[in-house]
DNA sequence: CAGTATATTCAGAATATTCTAAACGTTAAG
DNA sequence: CTTAACGTTTAGAATATTCTGAATATACTG
């Protein structure tokens, strides 16, 4: 038994170190606590996973944060007890909202600052036709990475509310872009 | 216009730094790719990021294979020249299936591994009543956590193929699995 | 074929991240 | 009120990642 519970907590790991969102320690950590039927103290992770108390804390604390761990109190103990958490689900949401979206945002953010300093370049200095020219081209091109990532963004926020979602709605904003930004490839 | 490129690079920099897919140098090449009207050369991508050509063509490389960046030969030069994509859906199928969906299945394939581990360990020792007991619970969170990522991977894999996919769908799977793997919250 | 222009690889430097152990703060027990 | 049992913060050690410049490989030019 002791084999196959390494083998499950060091996998899960390895999947958390490439995931993007959770680091390798956490994954272990919660790999470590899902197939226990009750829950661990702080120690007891620590122990079991050779890592100290402190640097269990911290990314236990992250575990919590995407719902993926609970802390829980146990009869008889002060210490703080946890569990690991089964509604993937909700676990889901909670990384597409705070951490995929937020992502598409900064891209958008990144967008409008971007044209805000276009515009306050412009009035500062006098305009060649040349200048116009690819001002415009740069403009076209903010605007189609813009449409790419709203549409995104508005295709998560409906599948993570419970609606249905088609690529194909994705798909068909790409195409009311201007043709010369498509390439064949 | 300086300024404003500078917000941009640096920008999509930080978002890709986030991203968990590219890092920020990769994020600030494509960005200085973006809003080119004609291919850079590695030297030129080099001198206006201020870092190493070896740098700039390791990096690149990464940006090649999800299709963000296409090489492209330039007249009358011989070095390789490069220009940003702009077939986001491409990017995101690419991104889907090579990372997403690869690490989905590592989860998977741990499971698998765990599963053989135990029915290996259980062929050696003798099976006490409470062993047996044990075991049973890990095979129903084993399963429960199959569950999910199956169903994970099942939907990007139709959402990435052009289906319409339904959160729905994703939730019902979570409703088969028993009820005491469930928590309120 | 020799020479030059270019991209890539690689060893080690620079930097960022993760981890530990000690210090600190807080709460509960005696 | 004092002490012990915790969890958290923090400074610095350990480790991993990113970056550079030199060495090497590749391919074009004459």
């Amino acid at each position: 038994m002791e084999r196959a519970f390494g083998i499950f907590v060091d996998g899960i790991g390895a999947a958390a170190a490439t995931s993007g969102v959770l680091t390798a320690l956490q994954g272990r950590i919660f790999g470590l606590l899902y197939l226990q039927r009750r829950p661990l103290s702080l120690d007891e992770i620590a122990a079991e996973l050779e890592q100290s108390k402190s640097n269990i804390s911290v990314n236990i604390r992250g575990l919590s944060d995407w719902h993926l761990v609970r802390r829980t109190t146990v009869g008889g103990s002060r210490r703080d007890h946890y569990e690991a958490a089964t509604d993937f689900w909700r676990v889901m949401q909670e990384i597409m909202e705070r951490r995929f979206r937020w992502n598409l945002r900064q891209v958008l953010a990144t967008i409008d600052e971007t044209e805000r300093a276009i515009a306050a370049e412009r009035g500062r200095a006098p305009l060649r036709a040349a200048e116009r020219e690819g001002t415009l081209f740069i403009k076209t091109r903010l605007e189609g990475l813009r449409a790419f990532f709203a549409a995104v963004d508005a295709g998560v926020s409906a599948f993570s509310s419970g609606k249905s979602f088609a690529a194909e709605t994705l798909q068909n904003v790409l195409r009311l872009v201007p043709a010369h930004r498509r390439q064949p490839d």
